[in-house]
DNA sequence: ATATGTGCAAATCTTTTGCAAATTC
DNA sequence: GAATTTGCAAAAGATTTGCACATAT
């Protein structure tokens, strides 16, 4: 699988001082009182640094080059804090590659996540029409959203013109 | 969690006759040329009938009824073999009791779920503007779109009455 | 008759948990 | 100093796989 990730909250971030603790979701962190260590400093920014979405994994891995001492759980465990808080999507990616789940920053928009069955490329997908719906389903269910997750698999256009099925 | 379940595709099926094979489902396999065995038809059977989401463990637990003998592994092969035939969709209803997936025979239209993080309701909704935002992203996208998953996680009106938070 | 599917048991992969030691406020 | 968080190691949950035997066409 040639697949590149698009990650949307790499777009529009604002400057990343290298080493320096100072993002949108450290700072709501902060803000919310939660506690601070060195090890959710580490994960946060490395989530919302990231140009691909990551999984568990990939995170520990990448944190790992930062601090060898950092474990799986306290990955899972910062996962689950951010998640609860809202302050991170969850992503399944149409189960492309395995059951793992990948994360990322949330953003102002939502945006949908298209993925290819043949190269597994990532496409990110934001519009006006997302946005309604999402108001018309509140308006007519009568649910409070709390967080949305719009999924498509298929072949993307390259693919396509491959003539794969 | 007082989980009430909500399963489409039991809305609009056509009658079944208890124990006698006979299901779109079913009819689309053997249409296909899918070596039909008494495990795949009991499955199906059951996907099909069942008014709620069911989850590979349930599924196996129910199909044991009929016959002890059928085994876990084969729940999951045929459940892959539907899926990769775009019979049934696979859902994880966000998550909301543990990772496990949940599926549904295909409907002519897709809907999305809704589930209710609190009383862990799952509704259903479709409408026209889900059809339009999916004709909208196969267009702008180039994707030619085989599988969409939308779901919301939230509070049901029932909930947010409550007070929950 | 032959290709395909099944049951069994063990393996794999992802995520969670109990607890003593370390850290943050 | 007290409450919270971490690392470690072990467990749990969901799904997959190898292989000899059974079944469908």
């Amino acid at each position: 699988m040639n697949a590149y990730i698009a990650n949307g909250s790499h777009l529009g971030r604002s400057g990343s001082d290298a080493g320096i603790t100072r993002s949108p979701l450290m700072e709501e962190l902060v803000k919310r009182g939660v506690r601070m260590t060195w090890q959710r400093r580490l994960l946060v920014r490395i989530i919302q640094d990231s140009p691909r979405h990551l999984d568990a994994a990939e995170l520990l891995k990448i944190a790992k080059r930062s601090d060898p001492r950092l474990d799986r759980a306290t990955v899972y465990r910062t996962i689950a804090l951010l998640k609860k808080g809202g302050l991170i999507d969850e992503l399944d990616l149409m189960h492309i590659e395995g059951e793992k789940h990948y994360y990322e920053a949330k953003t102002s928009r939502d945006h949908c996540h298209l993925a290819c069955f043949q190269c597994g490329a990532i496409l990110e997908y934001a519009s006006r029409s997302f946005e309604k719906l999402k108001e018309e389903i509140a308006a007519k269910s009568g649910f409070e959203i709390r967080a949305v997750r719009l999924e498509v698999g298929g072949l993307c256009a390259a693919c396509q013109q491959v003539g794969n099925s």
